[in-house]
DNA sequence: TTGTAAGCGTTATCAC
DNA sequence: GTGATAACGCTTACAA
């Protein structure tokens, strides 16, 4: 408990208690000895019984690599509101946090989590050896001056960064995918799209092809103004609400871009009466863990989301340690989880009718 | 994208832009300078232009203080069920890390997050100043080689290391009210309770309180072995449908020791046409955020997990600082989230009978 | 294989 | 106030 006298033993004591010099520790620690030499033995000997544990800094200043890579999400000012926000649309992003964690420790890399606001980030290329930016942190323009500085690697961007690589999931092939199963397995004809936060690439990109793969399919699609939501779950509920109020026919089916809104969405309309899948679709966005838990079951847009991030670190550390990538746009696949709350009837389940919340 | 020319300004080139020496550099960068001299202006200025920032290996290993604290999950070995399980557990957790990101930002240090096996967390100290550990990542008798090297903070322990303080919940007052409210508000008496895995302390804890506040207030538990998962919302699954099979009368009440879990015993009882709570109410542990959303919404125990991790980290840099802490267990409160599973009708809700799943 | 010594980029202690 | 200069703990030529 005590605040450790500073006793913490450097690698001058491993080696005078090894009875060698600093240097012979260091070779023997890096693998650079033969392993079968007399000092070998000494010198392991010297680390166990002292618990030496190389010094991060130093060893960082001296190599030039501190083996630490940051990865940044959220941003921006931490207002209350953007709090709650934060710790809803937690889900998708912690698990490519887990999966760049995963990813650096395979390396030998640690992960220095940061949620710095924007202007912060640059502070961070001081202890960090390569920076892996979640969507929304940062606008593009200012990702040069970073990349200047160490290695970049944005996390769900647009795809068309100049400074650093991006890695991603195909939206727009995903948002096809969903159009053709409601209005071509399903035949709903008058759909809608609940929308995350205006200043995400990733909603945007969703609801625009949403949009376009409906209209190509002829089927209509509510104004976006109406199904604006934050990400949230609590702010799809409103969302519901308000349009519930509006008195207007419901759509047919209604996709989310991402699944805490799918969740909010089924909640509200299953409060007022309105049966899950039959009167209305729903489908979402992610796969969270809890999705196909739900009643109904959840049809989802799958997202690689660990691989995502292993991705990312793998790359950056490629990047860091000078093997250029092999391409500078890395688009993982994603793939439509069918289960109940679109209308199918996947094996093993209840019939769709069971699904139904009575009021 | 490129692999950074090693062009990054130091102190140095700072130093040579603005005309002064690098302990001029260093003062007005730390704030040691009458901000009015001249040479103050020219300093701010050279860093602007350069896009100056410190080095933190040089600047960690000149002030033996690195300013990174680490932050240790999961550990033991990641076999791929161990991965899915932390998949699932991640909510929780994930909040913690949160919150301990948020209090360390606050005061200029940077979180180090880890998943590395209990073998690995040793090595990690060299990277950090101070350690906090998750629930289940190192045995007791472990922590205290660690904290000799650096102050470490145990988050969820038992409260009763010696080697380091801990930052907890109170999970036997906590199960006490559950045991209150399921048999005293609500009469039931023939209860089970859900347990995560047998390694957590968390879980061997809330098992025992409950059996404990159950058996004094005269209602009896199942035996815990059957109905023994393993934080996850399948393993709850798997659990209920053993259950189910077995013939024999259900509980009246199932408390379980995370929400994830309760998902499951959820759909799995609401799958084989079991009403909640009419038939069987249900709690959960952890109150996640997607629990209110649920149908029906899940009665559970609130654990302040942002606030456990900024704790835990405002602590550990207390000791950090050479601020001995002021107690060395630390409970902070929980609070029952009454909603609808337990059988409670909360203010503006449906009638019970509305969540009622139908076959 | 081994040891000596130079450097990595900061901070901090001195004289001035 | 300012500028040399010595740490800080490690890696790595370079010699031996």
């Amino acid at each position: 408990v005590q605040a450790t006298g500073n006793n913490v033993p450097t690698i001058y004591d491993v080696a005078s208690r090894a009875g060698v010099s600093i240097a012979t520790v260091s070779r023997v620690l890096n693998g650079r000895s033969n392993g079968s030499t007399a000092s070998y033995a000494q010198v392991m000997e010297a680390v166990e019984v002292l618990g030496f544990v190389p010094n991060g800094s130093a060893r960082g200043l001296s190599k030039g690599l501190k083996r630490v890579i940051g990865i940044v999400y959220g941003g921006g000012p931490a207002t209350d509101e953007l709090l709650a926000i934060e710790e809803e649309s937690l889900l998708f992003t912690d698990s490519v946090v887990r999966g760049a964690e995963a990813g650096a420790q395979k390396q030998g890399y640690s992960l220095l989590l940061s949620g710095a606001p924007a202007g912060a980030v640059g502070a961070l290329t001081g202890k960090v050896d390569g920076l892996v930016l979640l969507d929304q942190v940062l606008p593009e323009r200012r990702v040069a001056p970073l990349a200047k500085r160490v290695p970049v690697v944005l996390l769900a961007g647009s795809g068309r960064s100049r400074a650093a690589v991006t890695v991603r999931v195909d939206n727009e092939v995903a948002m096809a995918g969903v159009v053709e199963h409601l209005v071509g397995r399903h035949g709903r004809r008058r759909l809608a799209f609940v929308s995350g936060l205006d200043a995400s690439p990733d909603s945007v990109t969703r609801a625009r092809s949403f949009l376009a793969g409906a209209v190509a399919a002829g089927a209509s699609v509510e104004p976006l103004a109406d199904w604006a939501a934050d990400w949230t779950s609590a702010g799809a509920v409103e969302v519901a609400r308000a349009r519930l109020q509006s008195g207007a026919p419901l759509p047919e089916a209604i996709a989310c871009a991402n699944d805490q809104m799918a969740i909010g969405i089924v909640h509200a309309l299953g409060r007022a009466g309105v049966r899950i899948p039959n009167d209305i679709a729903v489908v979402g966005f992610d796969d969270i863990p809890v999705s196909r838990h739900l009643s109904p079951p959840l049809t989802t847009v799958r997202q690689p989301s660990r691989q995502l991030g292993a991705t990312a670190v793998e790359v950056l550390i490629d990047m860091v340690e000078g093997r250029p990538p092999a391409r500078r746009d890395i688009v993982l696949p994603t793939e439509l989880q069918v289960r109940a709350s679109c209308g199918c009837r996947p094996e093993g389940a209840a019939p769709v009718d069971s699904w139904q919340i009575a009021l």
